[in-house]
DNA sequence: TAGCAATATACGCCATGGCGTATAATTTCT
DNA sequence: AGAAATTATACGCCATGGCGTATATTGCTA
């Protein structure tokens, strides 16, 4: 299954999640995605929209991946809730 | 379901077939995602990164979204090819 | 509590994505 | 075939995301 991923802050908060899943801190990211720890600060923090290509570095580092569907209903509040 | 997204050309083509399904010409989206339909068709070719607000724009429009899931394996060859 | 590890912040610089606006090129329609 | 619609390209400018590098702050462990 996928997570919804509509805003920086809603991607920053999946990768940070995937990255402590796998144990790994901000250095060990960076240095696998090929950005500087800085970077993947700024990205779990949501608070600037990053580049494409860091984010689809990051994802990849992650075994991730971007996907695109319809937009979900029903399940949308209870996403926003949490966040 | 939904579909992969790894690259900006994959995810421009996506954009690209979403518009063209709804009969809609890169002037409407444009107009419906806030940005100029030169940009637009910039996405398209995938040839340069969109920057993420850009692309969270255009795909609000589309009432598609985001979504980060694992990397999915024996799919990917498929994907790749017909690409 | 002290020390170490991890994360957040800082700054000048640079490459870049989108802007306004226009137009060239291509595609579609009559 | 010609006109209209649509898409691709252009240019100077601007705001911005990431860089190198360092450091301040926070969290964790013994």
């Amino acid at each position: 299954m996928s997570d919804l991923a509509r805003t920086p802050r809603q991607i920053g908060t999946l990768i940070q999640r995937a990255r402590k899943t796998r144990g790994w801190t901000q250095t060990q990211l960076a240095e696998r995605a090929g950005l500087r720890q800085a970077t993947i600060s700024i990205i779990e923090s949501g608070e600037k929209p990053a580049k494409l290509d860091s984010l689809l570095a990051v994802l990849a580092a992650l075994d991730l991946e971007f996907r695109i569907g319809a937009r979900s209903k029903g399940h949308e509040r209870d996403i926003e809730d949490l966040f």
